[in-house]
RNA sequence: GCCCAAGUGGCGAAAUGGUAGACGCAGGGGACUCAAAAUCCCCCGCCGCGAGGCGUGUCGGUUCGAGUCCGACCUUGGGCACCA
């Protein structure tokens, strides 16, 4: 190690980050490997889609996921960090549609740019483990897990609405349902049913509910939207029986969560898709009218739901159970979902705001059952709905005290309906089956076979995979696998007859929904090896976007149960993510300029001028900051700035990590995405965050550089500088346990502050900064590689253990505690650490400013909590 | 419409119910320099000359003590089953 001031002159990110990563990759460190002599960590983030564009939200990703790995590693684990494509999707078809080409041309080649934009950040990732859900590889795979999963009874076929674009003659996605029209034809969309195949998640939706308890490393909000998205409720399944009905629907099957309130009905509804008013809709005009009506726009429940609440009198009525002298009209009402309990509901507008709205426009009665505990029965302006919990009045109860809570009404309500022979209790779950199937090209085809003689027969496994086929066109709308000429041509698997395939391939959530299992082996021969799953399952730690809190990861939980049940994943396994944590968003700034457009409009008394404008959005390197203000540079014109936005192309604040990596090196993007905000929050991107990043780094490696050409020096500081590097290795270990790292970061800032003011030996200044550079690694590796070296760490730093703090250093001989007078800091006093209480207290009321306040008074309460605080109460 | 979360200086933030603002950015002052860049040092919540007062989205509550706990509200963000 001569010529070390050559060597150090500067520190050069981009020569010293690939020479870190070759060496990295010549040791094979990030290589998976099972030993059994080590205790094994599983960390993975969510897989990404392959847009083509790395972004700052990737970045951030995959940085916090490096950062546990790493430490992982330098723990002794034996690390699995994979990395893998969702690779299904509609943009492939969309960008095939708009600019010609290939789904499969397009994805793969921006499989091949992310890859390369990714390297250079110099992520833990065991590459030979990468795999993309296109690859006939992994979807045969999942093809073969469909057949078995349809043996097990767990897939079935059954007829559910989508989206239907009239013009186009296809099925649309919801984010391609705007304002209920179709977004390239403009035509006004309607629901429209098809038969299509799912997944029995429902058959877990109580096991699902339950073992939520069991995930106590997931953050708890994902937990409470898991669970209400579950839904699970109890209420009571009664039949009205119905007067004027057509053949055969004699009686009326209703769900309801408040049969205590059944003598406030007055009404029933159903859905427009209940098959009573299927029944109307065949013989009567009207009916068909309306409820033709009510499939006009998406199937989106946000939609649905913020419709205006529409109804139809259908002439029909039906018997109070608990009255049969009472009848009730009968409403189809479009705001009634035929997926939820049965499809049929008896309306209660006195405490259902929906029930209300309806009611009050249709001229219904609005009886209260309860009313507020102390109030009396009068008519009410809004809905009643308080809390189950609560304790109202009962003054049109049937069941249970007079006052008693909602949820002891509905158990009384409940027992005293099944004891009169009205109904049963019952437990729903508001989770629905989950529709698979979609009818594109670009997903998993389904593995099935329609065959006129044997009906749906499952492909053999010895055929699969069943390959999309590559000689397709997106010239028109619709499914290319359902016009192919020879594709769906097939020999049936059973009778060996003419046949033609499944053209439904499968919603991209199948893919995501085991390719962590997938990765303990991923070029196994059947979709897992149970040997390898058994050693990395489960996945310890998850790090990915609040975003897929409920639907990726409760569809993940059902698969592995399904996995589990087909024998692919063992027990232990059914619960596939450990921990869970969710990242916030990168933002940046927008710069936004309203332009001045004229418009001239003819008012009739003379032409007017009149002004709008228009928002014209400046990129961030187009905008410069001066004289507190922001203004364009080419134009000096002043721009308007939007704190906290997300990125997005059309606002134009994207930051390309590229150009970032390029000016400054991995290191400092990776510092920099960690430093500014806590991990769970949104984090925004600054230039001069970044480049304060940047100068910090190379302020580290001055005091490297300045230490490593030093005389042995005075070991009169030695003590305090190991003191606080204790300190540090304590604290930045507690931050990045907790997922603190923002906080590690303030750490090493404080212990760098200490560093360079530090008068210690030679020796001692390179124990912190080789101390450092461990403590840094997991956040700057290449940087921490090359401190390590420079202050002759052995070997590589990604390698080497985990500092400890030493128990002895970090304890302190005096605490400074805060004097409060009524509850106001007013002085304070510095004691031995371990002082008695009755001590303290006692040099408290001696102290000046408590004395003057008490003038002689004795103290109405003296609290003192040791190490902590005093406060004086007067 | 329904479910979930977040709001603290000019900005990003920190704070087992116990000194609000650690650490960083921006800003101000100084050193070094012919000068600039880079680097280093100091100051920096608001009002007030000061003593002091006020401050964690808003309003109320619990407590000796509340950013933290409870209730209501406001704003912003995520999800709502075919975006991934």
């Amino acid at each position: 190690m001569t010529a070390k001031g050559q060597n150090m002159a500067r520190y050069k990110p981009g020569q010293s980050e690939a020479k870190w990563q070759a060496a990295w990759a010549k040791a094979e460190v990030f290589k998976a490997r099972r030993d059994a002599a080590k205790p094994k960590y599983y960390v993975l983030e969510m897989f990404p889609y392959p847009s083509g564009r790395i972004h700052m939200g990737h970045v951030r990703n995959y940085t916090m996921g490096d950062v546990v790995a790493r430490y992982k590693i330098a723990q002794g684990f034996s690390v699995l960090h994979p990395m893998g494509w969702d690779a299904f999707g509609m943009p492939a078809e969309n960008a095939a549609m708009e600019r010609g080409g290939h789904p499969k041309t397009w994805t793969y080649g921006n499989i091949a740019d992310m890859k390369a934009q990714m390297q250079p950040l110099g992520l833990s990732i065991d590459w030979s483990r990468e795999f993309a859900t296109c690859d006939p590889e992994y979807y045969g795979q999942q093809q073969a897990m469909f057949l078995d999963m349809l043996a097990a009874g767990l897939v079935y076929r059954k007829a559910a609405v989508v989206n239907w674009d009239p013009v186009d003659m296809t099925v649309l996605a919801n984010e391609q349902v705007i304002d209920g029209r179709g977004w390239r034809s403009n035509a006004p969309v309607e629901r429209r049913e098809l038969t299509q195949w799912f997944f029995k998640i429902s058959d877990y939706s109580e096991e699902l509910l339950a073992a939520l308890d069991g995930l106590k490393d997931w953050p708890e909000k994902v937990r409470v939207m898991q669970a209400n998205w579950i839904g699970q409720s109890r209420g009571l399944q009664f039949a009205f029986e119905t007067v004027g009905a057509p053949e055969g629907f004699g009686q009326l099957e209703v769900y309801t969560t408040r049969p205590d309130t059944l003598m406030g009905a007055s009404f029933a509804a159903i859905s427009p898709d209940h098959p009573l008013a299927r029944a109307l809709e065949a013989r009567d005009p009207a009916v068909a009218a309306f409820v033709a009506e009510c499939r006009r726009g998406g199937t989106s429940a946000a939609e649905i739901e913020t419709a205006e609440k529409r109804g139809l009198e259908t002439g029909i009525r039906v018997r109070h159970p608990l009255d049969p002298a009472w009848e009730l009209p009968v409403y189809i009402a479009n705001f009634i979902l035929m997926d939820y309990g049965t499809g049929a509901i008896f309306g209660c507008p006195a405490h259902d705001a929906r029930d209300f709205e309806f009611a009050t426009k249709y001229g219904l009665p609005i009886n209260a059952v309860f009313v507020p505990e102390g109030a009396v029965d009068a008519p009410l302006p809004e809905a009643y709905v308080p809390l189950k919990s609560e304790r109202v009045h009962y003054v049109r109860g049937f069941a249970g005290e007079a006052v008693q809570t909602g949820e002891a009404g509905v158990a009384s309500a409940i027992a005293q309906c099944e004891e009169r022979g009205i109904g049963r209790g019952v437990t729903n779950y508001r989770l629905r089956d989950w529709g698979i199937s979609r009818q594109r090209y670009w997903g998993c085809p389904i593995p099935v076979v329609h065959c006129p003689a044997c009906g749906v027969v499952p492909e053999r496994k010895e055929n699969l995979p069943v390959r999309l086929p590559d000689d397709v066109s997106f010239d028109v709308p619709g499914n290319p696998l359902d016009r192919h000429p020879t594709w769906r041509d097939c020999a049936c698997p059973k009778c060996g007859g003419a046949a033609r395939r499944e053209s439904d391939t499968m919603d991209t959530f199948v893919d995501s929904s085991w390719y962590y299992a997938r990765f303990t082996a991923p070029h196994a021969a059947t979709p897992t090896d149970l040997a390898e799953a058994d050693y990395w399952m489960n996945v310890d730690q998850y790090i990915g976007g609040i975003e897929h809190a409920i639907l990726h990861l409760l569809y993940s939980r059902f698969f592995a149960r399904a996995m589990h049940k087909t024998g692919h994943l063992p027990a232990k396994a059914i619960e596939p993510f450990n921990a869970l944590f969710t990242q916030g968003m990168v933002t940046h700034e927008i710069y936004k300029r309203r332009q001045k457009v004229e418009l001239t409009a003819y008012t009739g008394g003379g032409d007017m001028v009149e002004f709008t404008s228009r928002p014209e959005y400046f990129l961030p390197e187009e905008v410069e900051r001066r004289d507190g203000g922001v203004y364009v540079k080419d134009t000096d014109e002043p721009v308007s700035v939007i704190p906290s936005a997300k990125m997005s192309k059309s606002k134009k604040n994207v930051v390309d990590p590229v150009n970032i990596i390029r000016a400054f090196g991995a290191d400092t993007a990776r510092w920099f995405i960690l430093s500014d905000s806590p991990p769970e929050r949104d984090v925004e991107w600054t230039a001069s965050g970044a480049e304060a990043a940047y100068k910090f780094l190379n302020r580290v490696w001055l005091i490297a550089e300045r230490v490593a050409e030093s005389a042995p020096g005075d070991s009169a500081g030695d003590e305090a500088l190991a003191r606080a590097v204790h300190r540090a290795i304590a604290d930045v270990t507690a931050s990045i346990e907790n997922f603190a790292f923002n906080k590690a970061i303030a750490k090493i800032y404080e212990l760098t502050n200490t560093l360079s003011r530090a008068t210690a030996s030679r020796a001692a200044m390179t124990f912190a900064l080789r101390t450092m550079a461990q403590l840094m690694s997991p956040m700057v590796p290449h940087l921490a590689e090359e401190i390590w070296a420079a202050m002759g760490g052995a070997g590589l730093v990604v390698t080497a253990p985990w500092p400890k703090a030493d128990p002895a250093l970090l304890e302190q001989d005096s605490v400074t505690l805060p004097i409060q007078i009524n509850g106001k800091r007013r002085a304070e006093i510095t004691v031995p650490k371990d002082m008695p209480t009755a001590e303290v207290e006692k040099l408290v009321l001696e102290d000046e400013t408590v004395a003057k306040a008490l003038a002689g008074q004795a103290p109405k309460k003296l609290i003192v909590v040791p190490g902590r605080i005093v406060n004086v109460v007067l």
